[in-house]
RNA sequence: GCCCAGGUGGUGGAACUGGUAGACACGUUGGACUUAAAAUCCAAUGGAGGUUAAACUCCGUGUGGGUUCGAUUCCCACCCUGGGCACCA
C-alpha cells in the first residue's frame, strides 16, 4: 500500500493538462463560452500571498464546476503591475523597477501554477507591458476625444513623504496608506475622467444587475444620489444671484442665513471694496492654510466669518438673511452654498457658536420637548415630526411633507427639483514613474493634443538612476526631468511641444483589463468586435469584497463609456459579481508587520495543492472569509491519505448495499452548495459520503464499490482536481476526469425512505419516532401517543394538534 | 455619527422557506496496535444535576423584551466585534 505522493500526482497531472491545452478553450469556435473571471493580484514582490490563493481557489472551483456542467470556460490570469507599491520597492532596493517586475513575474507565475487552477496560460495580461499600456493609452485618448478626459486644477491629497498626489482612497484617516504620514492638500493641474456624467446610470443599473445586495449599497453610498431642491437668491445691494442646493426642503421655511464655502469664486465679489473685505480674506487665507495641514473635525474645526451681505427678500417672504463663510462647506458638492436652518445639526450647531438667530418650524408631538424645540434648547430632526411652515403643510409629518412641499415649490416657483450626486470626477494623473503615460502633447499654439494611435505606444523610458526616480518634491513626476520624452512635435502643427509627464492611475490599468484577455493576440486593436461579442460582459466575477466600490464603479464606467463610442454592445461588464471575505490569521489581518504571512508555498510542499485547496475553503463560508489555522491544515492532509487508502485497500467483495440513494443524495446535496458557493458545506457533505463508505466497507459488491469511487472523483474534482485525476485514472477510465458532465441526481432517489420525526409537546421535545417518508398525520399520531415518553408528558388534555409531514408533530395541552 | 456584515461548544464553523441546535472538522480524554514514539484505528466529548451504569431532569445560539404550539431564524430596544464611509446641506 503506497502513500499518496501529492507531489508526485500533482505535477504529473499538471503536465498531462498543459499537454492536453486543457485549459485554452477555442476563443473563436467555443460553442458554450463561460468568462470565469477573477481579480488579477498585485503584482507585490513577496509573492504570491495566501490571501491571493483563497480567492482563485474559490473562483477556480466555479469555473471547474462550470465546465462539468458542459461550458466552454476561459479562466484567464494576469498581473496588475504598475503602482507606488512596486515602485516604492525597488526603489528601496536600489535596483530598477522593471528588472524587479520581471523577476516577481516569473516567481508569481510559478507559484500560481502549483495551485493548480485551470487558467489559460497562453492568454495572460501585464499591465505594465507595452502591448497592454498601449491600449490603455488608446483609452485615455478616446477619453479625450469624447470629451471625458479634461484638466482642471484641483485640491488634491498630497503626501509630504512620498512626495506624490493621492487619491481619496489612498488616505486612510488623513494619514497616508502607504507611508502612514500625516498627509496634506495641494493645488495641482490635473487630469479628471468626467464619471460624474455616468453617476445617474452607474446608479440606476444597480436595479437591475445580479449582484448581491451589499455591493450595491456599496456602490450605491458611494455614488451618493441625493434629490432635492435648487433654490434661486438675490444678494442684496449688489447684481449677483447664486442657487442654493437643499435635499431637506421640508424646512426651508426655517432657513434664516447662509454659508457659502471659503473656496467658492464669489466670495471676492461679495466682499470686494467693503470694510469687511480684508477680514474674510484673510479668514478665507486661514482656513485655506488649515485645510493644508489636516483633516476638519467638526467639532474643534467649525469657524466662520460673516460677509456683510444679506440675500434679498428670502423666496418673497419681505426678509434678508445674512451670508456667512465657513470651513465646513465643500465647494464642490451642490452649488457650494447652503441655506441654513435650525433643522441640521450642524447648522444648529453653528448658528449657536455665532448667535446667529434661528426659527424652528418642525416640533415633537411631546409638548415639553417641542417647547424646548420652540426656545431652541435643543436641536430637534424626526420623521414624525410636525411642521408648522409653510402653512399650506401645517400639522403633516416631516416624513409625508417631503413630495408634496417640492410639488409645492415648484408650482410657487420659488425652486427647482434637482439631483446632486457625491460622486466626484476621477482624477487619474499620478506623478510618479512607475505607471502608464498620459499619451498628451501640449503645444503653445495648439493646446493640448492627443498623441496619433500610431505612435503607440509612448513608452515609458527606462530610467536606471535612482535619483531620477524619486520624487523631487516639485509636484511634478520623475518623467519631467526626462528632456528626451518630454521634448516633441505637435501632431498638430508639427511645431515644438512638450509631452504629459504624469502617469495614469493604476485603477485604470485594471479598469478594462478584463476586456483584453480574450484578444491578448491581437497585436492591432484593445479587443476584438467578435470574440468581445462571444465572451462578453463577464458571466461571473469574483474578488475581494474591498474592492466592491472603486475597481467595480470604474470599470462599470468605462464599459458604459465604450458603449456610447460604440465598441462594445452591453454597459455592464459583470454579469454577476460574488465578493468573498477576508483570510485573517488568529483573528487578524494578515500583515508583514505583524509577521503573521503564510507563505502558500510551503504548505503545498509538505501538504500538496489540493490539500491547501481543501482546507483554505473548508475554514469557512466562502463569503465570509476564514481564520488560518495549522492543525486543520493537518487534517485536510489526513483526510486526502485517507481516501487514497481506501481506494488501495482492496478487501473481500460484500454482499451488497443500496449505493444509489447515497450517492444520489450527496451529489444533490454538494451541487447544492457548489451552486451556493458554500464551499464549506460541500466538503461537508463529501466528507460524509467517505465517512459512509468507511463505515460500510465491507457491505460493498465490486461495482457498487466503483461507483462510490466514480462518483466521489466527480465531486472532488472542482475542488481537488488533482487526487480527483488520479482517482479516476486508478479507476481505469478515460482520461480527463475534468472533461467529464457533473453527475446528475435522480428527484426521486434522493427523498429518505426512512424519516425521524419529532413529538413536541407544548414546543418542547419529547420524543422522536421513525416512520415511512410522507406518513399521514394520523399514523405518526397513534405512533406518538403510544410512546412511554410521550404518555408522561400528556397528562391534561390536548388542545390542539400541530403536524408538519416528514417532521414534527406537536401537541399542545 | 451613518451604512454594511457578524456575535452559536474548548476552537473553526453547520442548521433549506420558523420545525429534533451543534453537521463536518480541529482539539481534548480514554482505549487498541507498538519495546517506545509517530502514524493509524475504535470510543466519548455543549453545560449543570442525577445514577454502579443507564434512564431521566433542567439550562443553553451576545443582552433584555415581544410574536408563536414552537425562535439561532421574525419584530423592538440595547451591548460588543469586524469592514466601509465620514461635515455631502
Amino acid at each position: 500500500m503506497d502513500k499518496y505522493d501529492h507531489t508526485k500526482v500533482e505535477k504529473k497531472w499538471q503536465e498531462k493538462w498543459k499537454q492536453e491545452k486543457m485549459n485554452q478553450p477555442d476563443m473563436d469556435n467555443a460553442k458554450k463560452p463561460y468568462f470565469n473571471l477573477m481579480m488579477f493580484p498585485y503584482l507585490s514582490a513577496e509573492g504570491l500571498h495566501v490571501g491571493n490563493m483563497y480567492a482563485f481557489t474559490g473562483s477556480d472551483i466555479w469555473g471547474r464546476y462550470q465546465r462539468m456542467k458542459g461550458f466552454d470556460v476561459f479562466e484567464p490570469m494576469g498581473l496588475d503591475g504598475f503602482g507606488i507599491h512596486s515602485e516604492n520597492y525597488a526603489i528601496k532596493i536600489g535596483e530598477h523597477i522593471g528588472e524587479v517586475s520581471k523577476r516577481t513575474e516569473k516567481h508569481f507565475y510559478e507559484q500560481l501554477r502549483m495551485t493548480g487552477n485551470q487558467f489559460d496560460w497562453s492568454r495572460t495580461v501585464e499591465t505594465y507591458k507595452p502591448e497592454y499600456y498601449k491600449w490603455t493609452q488608446w483609452l485615455f485618448v478616446q477619453m479625450f476625444k469624447n470629451g471625458l478626459a479634461y484638466r482642471k486644477k484641483a485640491t488634491v491629497n498630497w503626501c509630504p513623504s512620498c512626495k506624490t498626489v493621492l487619491s481619496d482612497e489612498q488616505v486612510e484617516n488623513g494619514v497616508c496608506e502607504r507611508c502612514k504620514s500625516e498627509t496634506t492638500t495641494k493645488e495641482m493641474k490635473q487630469w479628471f475622467w468626467r464619471i460624474t456624467d455616468y453617476a445617474e446610470r452607474l446608479n440606476k443599473n444597480l436595479e437591475w444587475i445580479n449582484w448581491s445586495e451589499e455591493v450595491k449599497i456599496g456602490q450605491r453610498n458611494w455614488i451618493g444620489r441625493s434629490e432635492g431642491v435648487n433654490f434661486k437668491h438675490k444678494v442684496k445691494d449688489l447684481d449677483i444671484e447664486f442657487e442654493v442646493y437643499d435635499s431637506i426642503p421640508q424646512t426651508h421655511m426655517a432657513q434664516t442665513f447662509f454659508i457659502v464655502a471659503p473656496e467658492h469664486a464669489i466670495v471676492e465679489k461679495l466682499v470686494a471694496g467693503t470694510d469687511k473685505e480684508e477680514d474674510v480674506l484673510s479668514f478665507v487665507e486661514r482656513i485655506k492654510k488649515k485645510k493644508l495641514s489636516h483633516r476638519f473635525d467638526i467639532d474643534k474645526d467649525m469657524e466662520g466669518v460673516f460677509t456683510g451681505r444679506y440675500v434679498e427678500n428670502y423666496l418673497g417672504s419681505g426678509k434678508d438673511l445674512p451670508i456667512w463663510i465657513a470651513s465646513f462647506v465643500f465647494v464642490d458638492y451642490g452649488t457650494g452654498i447652503i441655506g441654513c436652518s435650525a433643522h441640521d445639526e450642524r447648522d444648529f450647531k453653528f448658528a449657536k457658536k455665532y448667535e446667529i438667530p434661528l426659527k424652528p418650524v418642525l416640533f415633537p408631538k411631546d409638548k415639553k420637548l417641542a417647547e424646548k424645540v420652540r426656545k431652541l434648547e435643543v436641536f430637534y430632526r424626526e420623521p414624525d415630526g410636525i411642521l408648522e411652515e409653510p402653512k399650506e403643510f401645517n400639522g403633516v409629518r416631516w416624513d409625508e411633507a417631503r413630495g408634496p412641499i417640492i410639488e409645492y415649490i415648484e408650482k410657487k416657483g420659488i425652486g427647482k427639483r434637482a439631483v446632486n450626486y457625491k460622486l466626484r470626477d476621477w482624477c487619474i494623473s499620478r506623478q510618479r514613474y512607475w505607471g502608464d503615460p498620459i499619451p498628451m502633447i501640449q503645444c503653445k499654439k495648439c493646446e493640448w493634443q492627443p498623441v496619433p494611435e500610431e505612435d503607440f505606444p509612448v513608452l515609458l523610458p527606462e530610467i536606471r538612476e535612482l535619483k531620477d526616480i524619486l520624487p523631487d518634491g516639485s509636484g511634478k513626476g520623475p518623467l519631467a526631468k526626462q528632456e528626451n520624452f518630454v521634448k516633441t512635435k505637435c501632431p498638430k502643427c508639427g511645431g515644438e511641444a512638450k509631452r504629459e509627464t504624469d502617469v495614469m492611475d493604476p485603477f485604470v490599468d485594471s479598469s478594462w483589463y478584463f476586456l483584453r484577455y480574450p484578444s491578448t493576440d491581437m497585436g492591432n486593436v484593445p479587443f476584438d468586435k467578435k470574440r468581445t461579442k462571444k465572451w462578453l460582459p463577464v458571466d461571473m466575477y469574483i474578488g475581494g469584497k474591498e474592492h466592491t466600490v472603486l475597481h467595480l464603479l470604474y470599470s462599470r464606467f468605462i464599459t458604459m463609456a465604450l458603449k456610447d463610442w460604440e465598441y462594445i454592445d452591453f454597459e455592464e461588464p459583470y454579469e454577476r459579481f460574488f465578493g468573498h471575505g477576508l483570510l485573517i490569521k488568529g483573528g487578524a489581518k494578515m500583515s508583514k508587520s505583524k509577521g503573521n504571512v503564510i507563505n502558500p508555498d510551503e504548505y503545498i510542499g509538505k501538504y500538496g495543492a489540493d490539500a491547501v485547496r481543501m482546507y483554505l475553503m473548508f475554514l469557512g463560508g466562502f463569503e465570509q472569509g476564514g481564520d488560518w489555522r495549522d492543525t486543520v491544515m493537518m487534517g485536510m492532509h489526513k483526510f486526502i491519505q485517507r481516501v487514497w487508502k481506501l481506494l488501495e485497500r482492496k478487501g473481500e467483495e460484500g454482499t451488497g448495499i443500496a449505493v444509489r440513494s447515497m450517492i444520489h443524495k450527496t451529489v444533490f446535496k454538494v451541487e447544492r452548495d457548489i451552486e451556493r458557493l458554500s464551499y464549506n458545506t460541500a466538503i461537508a457533505k463529501i466528507m460524509e459520503f467517505v465517512n459512509w463508505y468507511r463505515e460500510n466497507e465491507d457491505d460493498f459488491k465490486k461495482d457498487e464499490r466503483r461507483e462510490v469511487f466514480k462518483t466521489l472523483s466527480l465531486l472532488l474534482a472542482p475542488i481537488a482536481p488533482h487526487i480527483a485525476e488520479e482517482i479516476w485514472s486508478q479507476l481505469g477510465s478515460d482520461f480527463s476526469v475534468h472533461q467529464q458532465t457533473w453527475p446528475e441526481y435522480d428527484k426521486n432517489l434522493i427523498m429518505e425512505e426512512e424519516v425521524e420525526i419529532a413529538v413536541q409537546i407544548n414546543g418542547k421535545l419529547r420524543d422522536t419516532i421513525k416512520g415511512q417518508f410522507g406518513m399521514s398525520q394520523e399514523d405518526v399520531e397513534r405512533l406518538a401517543r403510544v410512546s412511554v415518553k410521550v404518555q408522561k408528558h400528556l397528562t391534561k388534555k390536548v388542545k390542539r394538534v400541530i403536524f408538519v409531514e416528514n417532521k414534527i408533530i406537536s401537541f399542545v395541552v
